[in-house]
DNA sequence: AGTCTTACTTACATCAATGTCAATAAGGAA
DNA sequence: TTCCTTATTGACATTGATGTAAGTAAGACT
């Protein structure tokens, strides 16, 4: 096998992990074993356990950007509903361990790895704010939607089922709420409403 | 020292470890060094280490229940400004570390933790709500907001620094947003402003 | 062929967190 | 006092994650 493929197998096999049982889950034997290879492998490929980890939040950084952003981009005729990009928020949070990884590189005080997470967030905001805003300050505003967007979408993966549950609120009441917030954010901000 | 003593003292010890130094360093060793024990001495008392946590998890539900419930309750005649409440809500997950706690218990999948903390926003939540409201299902429209509170509160502990400053936004541009978002929702919802 | 690189492995070393056990010490109760 | 409970400790055992070192095998290049 090339290195290149058993990189990215490894980083599969790692978010896979992420996912599916949390940040801690994340070590050198249970992503060796789930490739088939043995943990000195992993070693040898990224050097070493916070190389991996830091490999696989640039990977899961380029898998979030390019889901959300091929959408985006797909669908820009009328840069399609603000509930679409609100699921596609959402659900980059929720299923593809965005938001996990988030939380758990700030947890461990490992900020530097977020970097290209939030970068990749930072050209979206870009791409999704209204042309005709710039000029008079409007996107500054649109900056401050995506932000209370993104905020919702880590906390939602973190705790909104449970706290929905606790306030006997349907489970995916948070994007309504994020849809509401965006639409009444974007028309105060002059965008015609899609 | 009594056992009771002994209790909070290592539990605010390991309060101010959370919020120090994050989730990881929230070990046996690190707390017994801090009130000037050893391990074993935590053990007898907590009986494990997921017994420590446990007791975290309720000893932080409780002092943040008790700080933001007193100052809701304090200014009750005009329950105050709405950025009132949300300074409160964003104290509690910034500065008193139940953000913190919480993302690291889900993150290692103890969800049963959580329910205190859960427990005592969903007493907030009732608190807060506008009892005229109740009649005709405004209490929905209430809870949702409340929900879009805590969601961002969270997500803002957890990466609103990074982030605002990724988008070249102040510091508590989210604070400002969560407050407009209440401000909508409690008009929408009937309430007359304060 | 021979050589060099490299993916990969086995075996060992280390370190930190957790937990167990026996012993000590100090206070209250009989 | 004696006894009993219990807070506390030190020494040891265990486990899991990480890292190192040496060696094997297979392909590439001369």
């Amino acid at each position: 096998m090339s290195p290149e493929e058993s990189r990215t197998a490894a980083l599969e096999a790692a978010r896979g992990l992420l996912i599916e049982a949390g940040p801690q889950a994340v070590t050198l034997k249970a992503v060796a074993a789930r490739v088939g290879r043995t943990h000195a492998n992993l070693l040898h490929h990224f050097g070493s356990a916070a190389g991996l980890q830091k490999a696989l939040a640039g990977y899961l950084a380029g898998t979030v950007c390019d889901t959300i952003g091929d959408a985006v981009r797909a669908s820009r005729a009328g840069i399609g509903s603000p509930r679409e990009v609100v699921d596609l928020t959402f659900d980059a949070f929720d299923r593809e361990g965005a938001g996990a990884l988030a939380s758990w590189m700030l947890l461990t005080g490992n900020e530097d790895a977020l970097d290209p997470i939030i970068e990749t967030i930072h050209e979206l905001v870009d791409e999704l704010a209204p042309e005709e805003a710039d000029a008079h300050g409007g996107v500054m505003l649109v900056h401050q939607d995506t932000l209370a967007l993104v905020l919702m979408a880590l906390g939602n993966a973190l705790m909104g089922k449970p706290l929905a549950k606790s306030l006997k609120l349907p489970e995916d009441s948070a994007r309504d709420l994020a849809e509401r917030m965006l639409t009444e954010g974007l028309e105060r901000n002059g965008a015609e409403p899609a």
